[in-house]
DNA sequence: TGCGATATGTTATATTGTTTCTTATGTTGC
DNA sequence: GCAACATAAGAAACAATATAACATATCGCA
C-alpha cells in the first residue's frame, strides 16, 4: 500500500503522460478523496476543503475539476449515490479490470473489486438476449459491509 | 398484455389483500407511470398530473405516495437515475424473479428483466468473498437500447 | 356523532447541480 | 520581456431535487 503523497506523485505523473496537469485545487481533491475510505459527494468534497485550507470552493470549481479526475481515470463516480472514489488502483502498473463496487448502506464504505470476466460476459449476454446493450459494465452493488452487518444482526 | 384500467384494479386488490388501500392519488401516480415507457422523476409526475388532472400535487405528497408504491411492490425505484417506473408484472400470479433493469443511456427507456437465478448467486458469491454481502440483488445495468444502439452506429 | 388513524396539503427550507460571465494563470512565439 | 492565446478557477445567480415541521382533511368505526 502506498502512501497518499507516493500516490499522487503517481497520480501527477499519469497526467503528464496524457498531456494535462494535476494542478494544486485538483490535488487537492484527489487528496481528500484519497483520505476517505467512503464515497464522498461534491458538497462534502467542499466542506472538507473549507475545514482544510479554510476556504470553500464554488460547487462550480469541484464539479469541473471531478470531471477532470474522472476522465483521467484517478476518480471513480459512483452513479447509485452520485458520489466520488479515488481509484484504488492509480499507482498499479498492470492494466486494471473493470471496476465493480460494493457500496455500505448502512456506513457509505466502498470496496472496489475485480469481478470475473466470465461473470461479466455472462451478464452482457443475458442483456443482449433482450435487445439492449450494456454501456459500462460498471456495476455498483448496495451491499452491507461486515461491520454493518454485524451491528445490525 | 393488461390494459391499463384491469392493471390498477389488480394493483388496487392487491393494496386490499395486504390492509393498505390505493387512494385517488395514488391510482393517479401509478396511472401515470403505468403510461410511460420511461422512468419518471418525481417532479416528471407532478408535471404529469397537473396536465391531466389541473393541479399540481406538493413534492412531499409526491414523494410519500410513491414510497408507498413501492413498498406495495407496485413500483420500482431506480436508484441510479433517482427515478420510479410501474412494476411489469403488478398482474402476474406467480412470484417474480428479482427484478434487473436495463436503462437506456440515451433516451431512458428501461426493460425490466429477470436473470438467471445461478447468475445472482454467483455474483453474491464473489461478493461476499470480498467481505461484503449483497443487500438488493437487484442490478441496475446501464445500456443502449437497440433503437439508440442503431442510430449510434 | 365524535374519536383515532391514515392520507394529503401548506409553507418553508435544505441540498444538489448548472449557466453565464468574469478573472487568473500559464504557455508560446516573437 | 511581452503580446496573444489557451487552460483553469472564481462569482453570482439560479434551477432542480428533496425534506422538515406543521396543519388539515378524510374515512372507518365505536
Amino acid at each position: 500500500m502506498s502512501n497518499i503523497s507516493q500516490i499522487i506523485d503517481r497520480a501527477q505523473a499519469n497526467c503528464q503522460a496524457n498531456g494535462s496537469k494535476l494542478t494544486e485545487k485538483r490535488k487537492r481533491v484527489l487528496h481528500a478523496l484519497l483520505l476517505s475510505s467512503k464515497a464522498l459527494s461534491a458538497y462534502d468534497l467542499i466542506e472538507q476543503l473549507r475545514q482544510e485550507y479554510g476556504e470553500s470552493p464554488p460547487p462550480t470549481s469541484i464539479y469541473r475539476i471531478l470531471d477532470f479526475l474522472v476522465q483521467e481515470n484517478l476518480v471513480h463516480k459512483l452513479n447509485l449515490a452520485n458520489k466520488y472514489i479515488a481509484c484504488s488502483h492509480i499507482s498499479c502498473d498492470h492494466k486494471h479490470e473493470v471496476p465493480q463496487f460494493l457500496i455500505c448502506d448502512e456506513c457509505g464504505t466502498v470496496k472496489e473489486v475485480g469481478i470475473k470476466k466470465t461473470m461479466i460476459n455472462s451478464l452482457k449476454n443475458s442483456v443482449e438476449k433482450a435487445g439492449y446493450f450494456l454501456k459500462s459494465p460498471q456495476l455498483e452493488l448496495p451491499c452491507l459491509c461486515q461491520d454493518c452487518a454485524n451491528h445490525a444482526a
